[in-house]
RNA sequence: GGGCCAUUAGCUCAGUUGGCAGAGCACCUGACUUUUAAUCAGGGUGUCCCAGGUUCGAAUCCUGGAUGGCUCACCA
């Protein structure tokens, strides 16, 4: 038997539901019909004072003045006052609403009022009880503030952290607002594979499980992208998945193994244009759930208001380090790399060591929205290789607040070229470079059906709902952040 | 994976040089018919993360482990 299961707090209550089953109450009840939420109570006192209202939620406190009594109830919209009077509601009731644990949920009917002290309350006057509470709530002032029992308790953090009940709102909000903003573009939702044989679409390494029926191993999906792609050559000309992947890799303030990503495709775009729609979903997404383009994150104002800065790599790099990428051999790229400080690895081309400096130097002083275009074909070998620059491709990455939110090309449609890009990302892979791609034949057959010119786009949901959160850890935008197993006796 | 830090009541946290385990909220008993972190009187409810060790004596010191946080590395 659980140790907590014998503790006074829980004993005190598994009496408390005793005595009410012993009076013929049910300690579980039956639904219960709410004819409105706390909030709503609230912000329509004026046309429901001296109105009688039903509200269903949790008893969050209690305070007894001997025959009278207040509380207050709450549900997924806030909380609102209860009050309760011997010589209104009997004493009967009074005695078992008397006997009711912080935490119960319940159901109450009663009139509005305003009391004397101005806050708006319910005179309740019949109640059920829909289901008791056998364990303690944490503090109702300092909330519960040990992360590792809010993250794998969330429900507790959710009841007793009313702020964090609003980021998930909110994220849920983003959310449909993105959705509205694509449909209303004409983009088609669809649904791809999760359990894939070849995982594609990105570097990184995969979680493996195995299919007991096919006798094979399977992986989870790092990225949407080729499937999105064969539905491109399918024939539809728009479309996005706001999905699950998964990485097998460490956790950061923004990297979580599983996360949510946003992709879309478009026929007849290029980079350009999924620039304009990255920077017009994002800015339209916040002045609709937040009422503004300019956003408060982690203490600096930031603008999303388009245009964005837009910024090639070998400008924003030389910018920042003074390194010229222009004009450079290998030689003297590996040499200034030791003299800034970038970390190398012996092999690496100067497209490589160019993106080094990208990452370890500037990547993280990107705050205000920006563009940073044409990354070099060795880090993109799924992106279109600009014609007359061909060691450079249609690729750009958005960055908001020091963090990648977005990644998108003008896609590779020739299939002889991807071959070729393909091939060169299994030689890395055989040289143990594990995250590196893996020769996918069906994408590549897809391809040679001839795809037309299109534009994609990648959006990191949990980066962004965390710039509209203002939160600067990714679990905290996660309902339920992956976490070791907790230890068993 | 490396470094640093944390883990004490249901929750939030104190705990001095190694000497009886503490506070606030919550909870229990009683008073109180418009309070609001209600108030007043009384009550401490505990595997001090786990396992060893040192010591007359360990929440405190040592060793190992678990979990978590920050950070570096890894991860475009």
């Amino acid at each position: 038997m659980e140790k907590q299961e014998l503790n006074s707090f829980i004993q005190q209550r598994l009496e408390n539901l005793k005595w009410l089953q012993e009076k013929g109450i049910p300690g579980f009840g039956e639904k219960f019909l709410r004819t409105h939420w706390a909030q709503q109570v609230q912000d329509d006192f004026n046309e429901l004072e001296g109105k009688e209202v039903s509200l269903s939620g949790r008893l969050l406190s209690k305070r007894e003045h001997g025959k009278a009594m207040f509380g207050d109830i709450s549900d997924q919209s806030g909380s609102v006052q209860l009050y309760l009077r011997v010589n209104s509601i009997g004493e009967e009731k009074f005695e078992i609403f008397q006997s009711l644990d912080i935490g119960d949920l319940i159901g109450i009917t009663g009139e509005v009022f305003k009391t004397r002290r101005g806050e708006v309350t319910i005179n309740v006057s019949c109640f059920e009880i829909q289901a008791k509470s056998l364990r303690p709530l944490p503090e109702k002032w300092h909330g519960l503030k040990d992360v590792e029992l809010r993250y794998r308790q969330r429900y507790l953090d959710l009841i007793v952290n009313p702020e964090v009940r609003e980021i998930f709102m909110r994220r849920s909000r983003i959310i449909a607002s993105i959705r509205r903003f694509l449909d209303s573009r004409e983009f088609l939702e669809v649904e791809t594979p999760i359990l894939q044989p070849i995982p594609g679409g990105g570097n990184a390494r995969p979680f493996v499980t195995h299919h007991k029926t096919l006798g094979r191993d399977l992986y989870l999906r790092i990225a949407l992208e080729l499937y999105l792609k064969k539905l491109i050559v399918g024939g539809f000309d728009r479309v996005y998945e706001i999905g699950r992947n998964f990485r097998n890799e460490g956790f950061s303030y923004k990297h979580s193994p599983e996360f949510t990503m946003l992709e879309l495709y478009q026929v007849n775009t290029d980079y350009q244009d999924m620039m304009e729609l990255t920077e017009n979903m994002i800015s339209s997404v916040s002045q609709e759930v937040l009422g503004s383009q300019k956003i408060d994150y982690q203490g600096e104002e930031i603008d999303l208001t388009p245009p964005w800065k837009r910024m090639t790599m070998v400008e924003v790099v030389k910018e920042f380090t003074g390194v010229d990428f222009e004009n450079i051999d290998l030689e003297t790229a590996r040499e200034k790399a030791e003299e800034k400080g970038v970390r190398i690895k012996t092999g690496f081309s100067l497209g490589e060591i160019l993106n080094e400096f990208f990452e370890q130097k500037v990547e993280d002083n990107l705050i205000q929205p920006t563009f940073i275009m044409d990354y070099p074909v060795e880090v993109s070998p799924l992106a279109k290789k600009i014609p007359d620059n061909p060691d450079f491709t249609y690729r750009f990455e958005g960055f908001i607040g020091g963090m990648e939110m977005a990644n998108a090309f003008t896609e590779l449609n020739d299939p002889i070229d991807q071959r070729e890009r393909f091939e060169k990302q299994v030689a890395q892979r055989e040289a143990g470079d594990e995250e590196a791609h893996m020769m996918d034949e069906d994408f590549i057959r897809a391809l040679e059906y001839g795809m037309p010119p299109t534009g994609g786009l990648g959006i990191g949901i949990d980066r962004i709902i965390m710039v509209l959160t203002n939160t600067r850890n990714i679990r905290e935008v996660i309902l339920f952040p992956p976490m070791r197993p907790e230890e068993k006796e």
